[in-house]
DNA sequence: TTGAAAGCGCTAACAC
DNA sequence: GTGTTAGCGCTTTCAA
């Protein structure tokens, strides 16, 4: 960082402050921050001093000394996945209007990559984390536990942090019982291989309780995880809907996978809703466009997230010995043209 | 941050590692950091005492001495846009694969908030900023210049930072091309709000000199914006559609506006590409969706993440007073089924 | 109302 | 090969 002159550049200290406007560094300091008791007359003249320098109070040196950098983190399985852009843009609409600023990792859904991630977080010394969409893998689960630092878990459920999350067994049950009541019987279950592990195992047994209760027996092999980027499983998904006794109906576990099924699907000659009912889970915006018109349950993002900052907010900056706190969600099915009677 | 039983809870610090270990702090720091020269056995009983501890460097004070944080901000317009969203996750990969971290902040086009977001990325001491779709606000821009931090611009352009974008004029001539070859003559032009003002005009400018280039003559009146949130101007737009007079085809300036404008004129009961057709910009992936098939330029998005950081990186880490480098990528023309001739 | 001084946890130059 | 020391730029007692 060099003058075009060959002189070092150096950006102003609050020393060089003290020192333009005569004063010491503690009275900058009080000026800056709006502490303390300064006379008017000097607080004029720092000020003028900071505008004459163009002084920027440097974070590094607080975050240092006052053990805190307003930085939260936000881990995140996948940008490409409106969901978790959506919630991401919130959670930083949320925390940068509380004075935090927010670290965005995307991990793609690789425990490695997670841990390495977070690692880097830890070592910024965030003054929280967000975890969406969480692998949940343990090793990185019980480092983050053991370093005490606030996490807030948003759309997914550990036992030992704040969780936000929005009810899976109710919002599963809406999907399933809109199914059930026009009339399907055969209905499979499909899953993101993204998503975290606990919200999957959630869905996947309210799936199979949803379905006891509409009188359905749930078959095992219907439950399947769709990766876009194994061609055998896709073959094998396919393989399914030719089958003779074949599923009439799909509950996908996110929009993102119900969206890329109908993709699949159609271009395989199935029709949605024609030949096979669709409903899906979150409630993205393109789930709702007229072309698509996805049947699927919504998750109230706004509230998910403010409520996710809050709490962790509330930790960092307030008690942190409280027991965690869990808050759920009331999810809601929003009917639109994917599903229809079964042929 | 305290113990449940009360005790103060202290992260431990090279000192207690140096205490533990029986060596100075420096010793500590070279191992740490894999420099100077230790012995093979004094290298393992610090990284014994490391383990013991649970030690982790606090980049705080790294981040203070070495006056490099190793984090670069991310200032995007909105992280609905897939575009966008897509452009960060990129971003966030290369740049975390060469060892930092990212700062996001989503300005949802507003400039202010766009000046006080970067504000914090500054006091943060970010090595450097990544500005995608920035609204080009003067005042913002000529601080950030006056701060002698190297930025890279994404999909937009300036005379006195790093660049890297889409050839946009290229990019608009291929769609009108298209659609002049389709036997348009009537073509609109429809921007989004959001876009930077540069880009917007850049290619509301190729689009005049492309359409004059195809033998039609562009209307002003027919070069227009549309912002969702604004009813007014959603009437006017489809006032204009059901003039006598009508636009046959449109080329929007990004994906994400097309899309909404597909939607928009087909619950207006026009059909795309019936009725008139339609051309994005970008290359999103929903816009490939066989129920969406957005004719579009696409955009090369990990080449322009992958330029963009190491044009950043190369700055922060290198010389620092090259002189601005631009880079332009081509953009593709795919040709799906929004477009069709004139009915 | 102001200033002096002691650190926060680390790196790096230099001495041993 | 290892230790000593002087900061990095700030906040925060505590005196004056």
């Amino acid at each position: 960082m060099n003058h075009s002159d060959g002189t070092q550049f150096r950006r102003p200290t609050i020393n060089d402050v003290a020192a333009l406007s005569g004063v010491s560094k503690s009275t900058v300091s009080n000026v800056m921050r709006g502490t303390g008791s300064v006379s008017a007359g000097t607080r004029a003249r720092v000020l003028e001093a900071v505008a004459a320098l163009g002084y920027r109070p440097n974070a590094t040196a607080r975050n240092l000394v006052l053990q805190r950098t307003n930085l939260i983190g936000v881990v995140v399985g996948d940008l490409a996945n409106a969901f978790d852009a959506e919630l991401v843009k919130r959670i930083e609409q949320q925390a940068s209007g509380r004075g935090y600023t927010t670290l965005v990792c995307n991990t793609g859904g690789h425990a490695e990559r997670e841990g390495s991630r977070i690692e880097a977080l830890l070592e910024q010394r965030v003054d929280g984390i967000a975890l969406l969409d969480f692998t949940g893998d343990r090793a990185v689960l019980s480092q983050l536990l053991g370093e005490r630092v606030p996490v807030v878990m948003v759309s997914c459920w550990s036992d030992y942090t704040d969780c936000v999350a929005v009810d899976d067994m109710v919002g599963v049950e809406l999907a399933v019982e809109h199914l059930v009541a026009l009339g399907h019987k055969r209905i499979a279950h499909v899953v993101d291989p993204l998503m975290e592990v606990t919200t999957r195992r959630a869905r996947a047994e309210a799936f199979e309780r949803a379905m006891l209760r509409g009188g359905v027996s749930p078959r095992s092999e219907w439950t399947l995880v769709f990766d876009p980027d194994d061609e055998d499983g896709e073959r094998e998904l396919m393989s399914l809907f030719s089958a003779a006794e074949r599923p009439t109906a799909v509950a996908a576990a996110n929009d993102y996978t119900a969206i890329r099924l109908m993709e699949l699907l159609e271009r395989h000659g199935i029709q949605v809703p024609a030949d096979v009912s669709l409903v899906g889970f979150d409630g993205i915006e393109i789930a709702g466009l007229s072309r698509i018109a996805l049947t699927t349950v919504t998750q109230p993002r706004d509230e998910l997230a403010a409520r996710a900052v809050e709490l962790l907010l509330h930790r960092i900056e307030g008690d942190d010995d409280a027991p965690p706190a869990r808050h759920r969600m009331n999810p809601a099915l929003v009917v639109r043209h994917s599903t229809a009677p079964p042929a």
